[in-house]
DNA sequence: CGGTGTGAAGCGCTTCACAGCG
DNA sequence: CGCTGTGAAGCGCTTCACACCG
């Protein structure tokens, strides 16, 4: 949601509402654990607002992040990160195939991946982007992990096994794409969804 | 998940389970709504299975998809979608930009978006995929809508308006890229998360 | 009134607990 | 026994309902 457009110093949950496209008594909600908090005569100061919501989100210091894979979804990423976050940045990518490795691919460094916790660790990157084949994601992630690395984003089609303190978040574009298809066949019926019987041949 | 590699004929919830990185109480919830049943002594067939699931999530006649802007996200969907399903075939691709359209692009027809009704219409297709900037995403989500289209899926960061029969399924990868970083930040913090008066300056 | 803040209820999914059975 | 099938409970998020206040 983009509050830099806004005019005016104060907007109500409802308006707020709109833009995120929930409704108005989650936005206060939400914005309840953050510790911000609007008046009703004005609502919330967008400024105040922001600081808080930036605050939360956003780190003191800057986070580095590392991309396992340059295929077509990895360049992509690459390409999509590129400077969106200040305090969020791709410091490197990792490749298993030498042809791709130690030159400069979509603007960032790109390394063999056996010298990934060396440079993981020296660069102080905390963050792992998963984007290679389901087949060697875990290998990937067992890396990430001994290297230190706290969080993944894996878009590969693959439960991973890794320590409870690290966090991932599961990007799954075909389980996605199957979802739309499977609910597009079946949306001209408002109930939704299939009856048990219909499953049988 | 695979089951083309497993040897023997029957499998238990319990494999099913490691294999999917859920609990096997969940696998076999799954699986009765599919209407497929196992046996105790011996667990769930798995020709039968397969067979059940397929009928459950695949359609009979082959399903036709869209996508709006080959950008980079774009083509990396034309290409991870290549041939994956075959009841599923990307038809064709829509840009803005006179550059890219008139043109075969990443192996499907791209044409200008100001054509696509007509495309989506004569085509058969009844899926759409959103990958334009997030200003274009409303625009174009009405023209799938009245194109006839059942299913969007939508990479644009921003909620899209459209009629309740129409499903639309959201892909977030800023805010999956944030989530991973902030409980990247905090996940030292075995109980998590963040207490309310940390937020505060 | 028309806002915010918030206890209470609802809802969908996950997990527990256990009956039933070869 | 060990596994399936399933009622019942739990849990997190969303929604309802309403007290409060300029």
């Amino acid at each position: 949601m983009d509050l830099g457009t806004e005019s005016g110093s104060h907007i109500y949950s409802h308006a707020l509402a709109v833009k995120a496209g929930v409704t108005a008594t989650q936005v206060r909600r939400d914005l309840m654990v953050t510790g911000v908090t609007g008046t009703p005569v004005r609502g919330y100061e967008i400024k105040k607002l922001r600081r808080h919501i930036e605050d939360f989100l956003f780190p003191v210091t800057e986070q580095k992040a590392a991309l396992a894979g340059v295929g077509n979804i990895g360049r992509a990423i690459l390409a999509f990160f590129a400077g969106r976050r200040p305090t969020l940045k791709i410091a490197a990518s990792f490749e298993k195939d030498p042809e791709k490795y130690d030159r400069i691919l979509g603007g960032y460094p790109c390394f063999s991946i056996e010298r990934a916790e060396g440079v993981i660790r020296d660069a102080g990157i905390t963050i792992g982007i998963i984007a290679v084949p389901a087949e060697e994601a875990q290998y990937v992630a067992s890396l990430f992990v001994s290297a230190g690395i706290r969080g993944i984003l894996n878009f590969a089609r693959t439960p991973l096994q890794v320590p409870p303190e690290v966090y991932v978040e599961y990007i799954d574009l075909a389980m996605a794409m199957d979802k739309v298809a499977y609910f597009a066949r079946w949306s001209h019926r408002p109930e939704g969804q299939l009856r048990k019987e219909e499953s049988q041949p």
